[in-house]
DNA sequence: GCTGGCACTCGACTGTCGAGAGTGCCAGGA
DNA sequence: TCCTGGCACTCTCGACAGTCGAGTGCCAGC
């Protein structure tokens, strides 16, 4: 087990490389932090910790950066959750207040989110199986092909074409539009599929095939978890670290295309509270070198999405994490509002 | 006016440049393109186009690059449209075809765009006052709160959230909503307004406010020409040329952030054919080194928006120009299509 | 009007060197 | 036992000088 000092000497790297970005050496942290002893003692502990893998040196007769397992550690003990001020959460209340639909609500948090971290926003929109219904609509386009409108809860609208294999009556379509929202409002979008499962049996023998072929939309549109959209944002702050990593500026930008990848990585989190993933821990190849704060946010006390920042390991992570976790918790009453 | 081979002298220095990305001198040029000349003479001709304006040196005793007069005058006079090849064209009638809904169409476009010319692709969302309306749908959500859906016939759908001063009953409701549908069904959405601005007159003076706020909302909704949305990709191919440009790359990204910037943009090529604006030929300034390519694409024979690429000054003009008609032209199909 | 030749320029690259920062280790002291 | 000051060592970084080569402009000759 390391001492409190060493714990505090670990701190205070950390700190001062992430202020500073350069490797911090013995002398230089004996006098911005008042650490009460020598540069020689410090050195001892930095030995130390260097020995346990906490910190590293990039080239001998250098200073000390933190290593993940380092920052991990600083993470887990060190580091607390820095609350925002006042005037900030009232800027963010207001800032959202003023969004006019889901998507507007969206690209404002990511907008938001950028701006407050000076770092790379990513916002899910509200996934669809935790959703409730609000309402599905069905519209005749030509008397073979159909509109499927689904409005969730939280504001998202999904549409899909649908072919029929026979013509719809105004009638059935009516009588099935009413069938189907009876069963489905309000129910979790989870639900549908058992909930809508013998309707088909209830109508007449004629329009069945046409009904199941509706139904099979809507559940294969539920299905399609992999379609969750999410939103990125503020790539430009990528570029403040480019002076040290022009080359691993491109494998970032390239992660952050793949929707699968953020996807998996917002999904990696699995409950719905604070997470953070720091360099090596993050799966993907292209990611190694930065880390992921995630977490859910939701319009009621369950999350229905995830939102988060990804940003060089050699983050703040105390002010990102008061950050996002801010932002969630706003999202979610903006959410409940509307 | 310039020769016939000196004209040949730009676009072959032109064609070097964007190949090699490096100042090409005159030896190299009369060996790579049979110009049946010597280099002295190359010289002499390469003299007179700096003398013109058309290419420079970026230093003494250094090959010679072109200049934005130069490109332009490369794009206006000697280069051509390179159209895709027959494989090219049947995968990218292939991918779109893939796509489930407008969401799904224009998230493969950018996709798509990006990836055949490997620059950062812009993909603007099907105007709504160019487009005609397919359905307007009500829905009540509570007693004085309802939801407003308009949907396209390029299948956009907007929603919007509509408090109204008056309880409204689900008549009262069904009622506007087959007058609404009955009057603006298949118009264009910009003759809307006309279309309804004597609509409350003709209900209930109980109504009327609410009637009142419905329509305020839906014109509104369409007067929000600004919030006109669009997608970007591929901004990690810009990262191919941060080995000139390290200092380029984040002015280019931060424009690219700003919607706002890019609507305005693309809005700056009048008609919907094909348009290039060349470094400084952009007003904003991050982007005065690159170059923009856009045309407009449709579902019928009209523009409803556009799509484009951003690439260095220094890109494949023909080949650019190719790609960005081809799938302007695809998507139209798509759209005409569903 | 084209061509070969020639002198010149200037950036890119290389090697050397000293300054400065940081380290590890050791012996002495609380 | 733990901290401290001192000392020799290592390594990076920037400055500087010198060389190399690509490319140019100009000129005389065909």
């Amino acid at each position: 087990m390391l001492s409190e000092r060493r714990l505090e000497v670990l701190r205070a790297i950390v700190q001062d490389y992430v202020g500073t970005q350069e490797p911090v050496g013995s002398k230089a942290l004996t006098e911005r932090h008042n650490l009460k002893v020598s540069p020689a003692t410090v050195r001892n502990d930095m030995a130390a910790l260097e020995e346990e893998g906490y910190i590293a040196q990039p080239h001998t007769s250098a200073g000390r950066i933190p290593t993940d397992k380092g920052y991990r550690l600083f993470v887990d003990k060190l580091a607390g959750v820095k609350p925002l001020s006042k005037p900030e959460r009232r800027a963010i209340q207001n800032f959202l207040a003023g969004a006019v639909d889901l998507d507007d609500v969206v690209s404002r948090t990511v907008r938001l989110l950028a701006q407050l971290t000076r770092q790379v926003a990513i916002v899910q929109y509200p996934s669809l199986t935790r959703s409730t219904v609000r309402h599905v609509e069905l519209l005749l386009l030509a008397p073979t092909r159909l509109m499927l409108v689904l409005i969730t809860d939280t504001g998202r609208v999904e549409q899909r074409v649908v072919d029929c294999p026979a013509p719809l009556t105004e009638t059935t379509l009516a009588d099935l539009r009413a069938r189907l929202n009876g069963r489905v409002v309000g129910e979790r979008f989870s639900e549908v599929p058992r909930l809508v499962q013998d309707l088909p049996e209830s109508f007449e023998q004629d329009d069945r095939s046409t009904i199941s072929a509706v139904l099979a939309t809507l559940l294969e549109t539920l299905v399609e978890e992999p379609e969750e959209r999410l939103v990125i944002g503020g790539t430009a702050n990528l570029t403040r670290f480019v002076h040290d990593f022009p080359l691993t500026i491109r494998p970032v930008l390239e992660a952050l295309e793949e929707q699968v990848v953020l996807l998996k990585l917002l999904g990696e989190a699995k409950d719905s509270s604070m997470t953070v993933r720091i360099g090596h821990e993050n799966a993907h190849e292209g990611l190694t070198s930065t880390s992921v704060v995630s977490v859910g946010y939701g319009s009621g006390n369950e999350a229905v999405a995830k939102l988060g920042v990804v940003g060089p390991t050699r983050m703040d992570y105390p002010g990102t994490m008061g950050a996002v976790r801010a932002v969630a918790r706003y999202v979610g009453q903006i959410l409940a509002e509307s």
